[in-house]
DNA sequence: AGCACGCCGACT
DNA sequence: GTCGGCGTGCTC
């Protein structure tokens, strides 16, 4: 009798599963989750084990060939989570799956192209420019994999003409499955394997020479007082001896030489110098709320909890207490925090507090700690795993609590395909693995306080401060007043001067633009011409620090002409302001002051987010200049002054949910004011002081903003009264870009006509807000009604993006 | 994703 | 008549 396995391939474009049989030797050693090589088509490929099955789709099974790693790589939890997610994100199965595989494990199957011979002189007649270009590629590297070769072409289709070589007879092609790149890491390790009176004993006898004994008698005394094993490497340094005199003591079954597996761990980087174990004293709302979390742990298919917390009220307290007891009931947690690097005090008080069990996962892990943290996952042997969106992902075996932090954070969406969003999965996992799930923020979105008043959430409040602090007042200055005034800078007299009595008391302040570069777009004054990116149409900011011109979609960058390029006038001007520009300012006016600038630009270098944070928080400068970044929950105790250079940035962008977002940076920024017993405020400029989300986020007033924005919403027919699906084409031409669109849309009309789905509604097909970005031409359709995605459920969508559930229609 | 198959226009 | 472009469908 055969054995018949369901796997799911690795080509993330494969939506469906395939069956295949065991060959005897594999029987038993093969289970659910395990990863294996299958053969696909003419191709071998690498699958995962989904289920056992009683009877395959098809008559005929291959049979799985061989088996990649000699435990599980997915739980059967993890299993049913990329079953959910495929079925709710659109995406293909396979593209789930691949999300939980360590990078360096995963491998797809590839192309490998040689050249045949060297017969240069032949080639060179009538080929086409990119049939040269892959000839002279593979002349000077040697043999190439096809995704090696997409390296050396950015735009250009090089396949088509590469499969014309092989017919040639000029290439010869075969297809490849390259092996995992990563692998558990070793060292060889010393220890003593007798008893110390032997020891004693054999200790005269170790060498032949004078020189050679002792070399061997200090290593082994040194191993005699190390009781456990122990790397050569410090056996060598310690004593003087080399391998082969280690390996003479072991041949005499004096010491034992093993290979010891290690762990490359990048919670060893993280300093741990000062890890008070804070264990505070929780406040009655924090008491009430750890209430809620207790009960939910008491059941066993708990609804999520809601924790709306304004700033500083003591949330990731909740968050600390909720994992231990996680693990008090013998399972583990998982932490999501929008963007590790920016929130380093959030990891350390956890690693503070669960020492050795925690695990830290985000994207700027090597391939080795990737794997070797998720293999410690895997094993039990974390407790706790903090990170990013994909640590979601982390294969941890028996999982009681998901929390994640600062939940209306847009990180958690993955906006690139395959879309997901793990606030989204979360949701599904913890009920898949009946774990409590905590999803914290001061500014939840609309939609999911709306729902937690349908009682589908725990709703725990903590509506106020730790340590009776008050949440900041905030000074709205209107910036028309100032302009008429005949005040043309970028700072109020309120803001400078609450600048200046700042610094003259010693204090720190932050200051908030939402905006990178020194200016945000360039126009000739003579013939009203901006200068705009050639890929993208957008305009191009002025960078002063790297004295260039810059595109922020697609990375383009120019020099700053010296006169008009379309009238050769030299009145090109450059006009708005940045993050940059705000420092140049600050520089200007208070030359005393020392400033730092926390922006994108500034943080690319390795630990430049750890560098710029610590020298702020350790007083070595006054003056914060920053983006987003600054709102994502840092604790900045000596901050008491919070400066919101233009809060208008986004308002008026066509997107339904430009407010909230906001409304949410505006109230997150405020928040980082007056977090110690020194109190703080925030000064917000803005050009439209009546707009009822300035007007809400300068009150702390979540309440309004949500009702007004729920009417809103209401009104407009947008979540959480309908439910959205963004469709995007893109295309190198215009014209095809429009007519794709205007194509599926006619498709969708049709089938909206013969599903009769009368509440689904189509937008579009329009141009994209950013129509043009490096170089493609966007169009995009958002369908809107009650369940919108279902209608698309199992239909080919060649080329097209499908976003269900998107966070900005941009 | 790769690859075969089948349909159409272009050229020996 | 054949070569090769591309669109369509299949891979257990």
């Amino acid at each position: 009798m055969l054995i018949f396995v369901q796997i799911s391939v690795n080509i993330p474009a494969i939506s469906g599963v395939f069956d295949y049989h065991l060959s005897e030797n594999l029987e038993g050693k093969v289970g659910v989750g395990s990863l294996v090589t299958v053969p696909f088509g003419k191709q071998v490929v690498q699958g995962v084990i989904l289920r056992f099955i009683e009877t395959p789709d098809v008559e005929k099974t291959k049979s799985v060939i061989d088996l990649l790693d000699s435990l599980p790589v997915l739980t059967s939890e993890q299993i049913a989570l990329a079953e959910k997610m495929a079925v709710q994100t659109l995406n293909p199965l396979a593209a789930m799956v691949g999300m939980m595989l360590p990078s360096g494990l995963s491998q797809r199957a590839d192309v490998l192209y040689s050249l045949i011979s060297e017969q240069s002189s032949v080639i060179s007649e009538e080929l086409s420019q990119t049939q040269k270009r892959i000839i002279g590629i593979l002349q000077k590297r040697g043999d190439l994999r096809g995704r090696q070769i997409d390296t050396h072409f950015k735009y250009v289709e090089w396949r088509k003409s590469a499969g014309n070589l092989v017919r040639r007879g000029i290439l010869s092609s075969k297809s490849v499955l390259p092996a995992p790149k990563v692998r558990a890491k070793f060292v060889r390790t010393a220890q003593l394997a007798v008893s110390p009176n032997i020891a004693e004993e054999a200790m005269p006898t170790l060498g032949s020479t004078d020189a050679t004994q002792k070399r061997r008698s200090a290593a082994f005394q040194f191993l005699l007082k190390e009781k456990d094993a122990i790397a050569v490497t410090w056996v060598y340094a310690e004593s003087g001896c080399n391998l082969a005199d280690l390996k003479i003591l072991a041949e005499k079954d004096l010491i034992a030489l093993r290979e010891t597996e290690i762990w490359r761990d990048p919670v060893q980087r993280v300093e741990t110098d000062e890890l008070g174990t804070d264990n505070w004293e929780l406040t009655i709302a924090q008491e009430s709320a750890m209430k809620v979390v207790h009960q939910s742990f008491a059941n066993s298919s708990p609804k999520p909890i809601l924790l709306h917390g304004v700033t500083g009220s003591g949330k990731t307290e909740i968050y600390i207490r909720a994992a231990q007891e996680a693990i008090k009931c013998g399972g583990q947690a998982l932490i999501l925090v929008p963007e590790i690097a920016l929130t380093p005090q959030t990891v350390r008080r956890f690693l503070a507090r669960f020492p050795g069990q925690v695990g830290l996962i985000h994207s700027k892990l090597s391939q080795g700690e990737n794997y070797d943290t998720w293999r410690r996952a895997r094993a039990g042997q974390l407790k706790v795993i903090i990170g990013a969106r994909s640590a979601l992902f982390a294969p941890l075996p028996n999982i009681k609590l998901i929390v994640l932090d600062e939940f209306h954070d847009g990180s958690y969406h993955q906006n690139q395909p395959p879309f997901y969003n793990a606030l989204r999965a979360a949701q599904s996992y913890a009920e898949i693995c009946g774990a409590v799930c905590v999803l914290g923020s001061a500014t939840p979105p609309i939609e999911y306080r709306y729902q937690a008043e349908t009682r589908a959430f725990c709703l725990v409040e903590l509506p106020g401060r730790i340590g009776q602090r008050q949440l900041p007042p905030v000074d709205v200055i209107d910036m028309r007043v100032e302009l008429k005034s005949g005040n043309r800078g970028v700072f109020s007299r309120a803001l400078r001067d609450a600048l200046s009595q700042t610094l003259a008391r010693g204090e720190q302040a932050i200051l908030f633009l939402n905006r990178r570069g020194t200016a945000t777009y360039v126009f000739c004054r003579e013939c009203g011409e901006s200068l705009d990116c050639p890929r993208c149409d957008t305009p191009l900011t002025q960078h002063v620090a790297t004295a260039n011109l810059q595109c922020h979609r697609c990375g383009y960058s120019r020099q700053m002409p010296k006169t008009c390029p379309t009238c050769k006038s030299t009145k090109i001007r450059a006009y708005g302001l940045g993050s940059e520009k705000v420092e140049d300012e600050v520089n200007a006016l208070f030359p005393a002051a020392r400033t730092l600038r926390w922006d994108w630009d500034t943080t690319r270098t390795k630990d430049a987010h750890e560098l710029i944070l610590s020298h702020f928080t350790a007083h070595r400068a006054d003056v914060l200049v920053g983006t987003q970044m600054l709102a994502k929950g840092l604790d900045l105790p000596l901050v008491t002054l919070v400066g919101v250079v233009l809060a208008d940035v986004g308002l008026s962008l066509p997107d339904p949910f430009a407010a909230e977002r906001v409304f949410q940076t505006l109230t997150q920024v405020a928040g980082r004011a007056g977090r110690s017993a020194r109190g703080g405020r925030v000064v917000l400029q803005t050009f439209s002081p009546e707009n009822y989300v300035i007007q809400h986020a300068s009150g702390h007033d979540y309440t309004n903003f949500y009702l007004h924005e729920l009417e809103h919403r209401r009104k407009l027919g947008y979540p959480p009264f309908a439910n959205l699906v963004r469709l995007e084409y893109r295309h190198r031409d215009p014209i095809t870009a429009e007519e794709e669109a205007n194509k599926l849309a006619a498709e969708i009309k049709n089938l909206l006509i013969t599903e009769n789905r009368k509440q689904t509604t189509l937008i579009g097909p329009v141009p994209c807000f950013f129509a043009k970005v490096d170089g493609t031409y966007r169009w995009q359709i958002v369908l809107r009604g009650p369940e919108p995605a279902s209608l698309l459920r199992g239909k080919e969508l060649r080329g097209w993006r499908v976003e269900v559930e998107p966070v900005s229609l941009l």
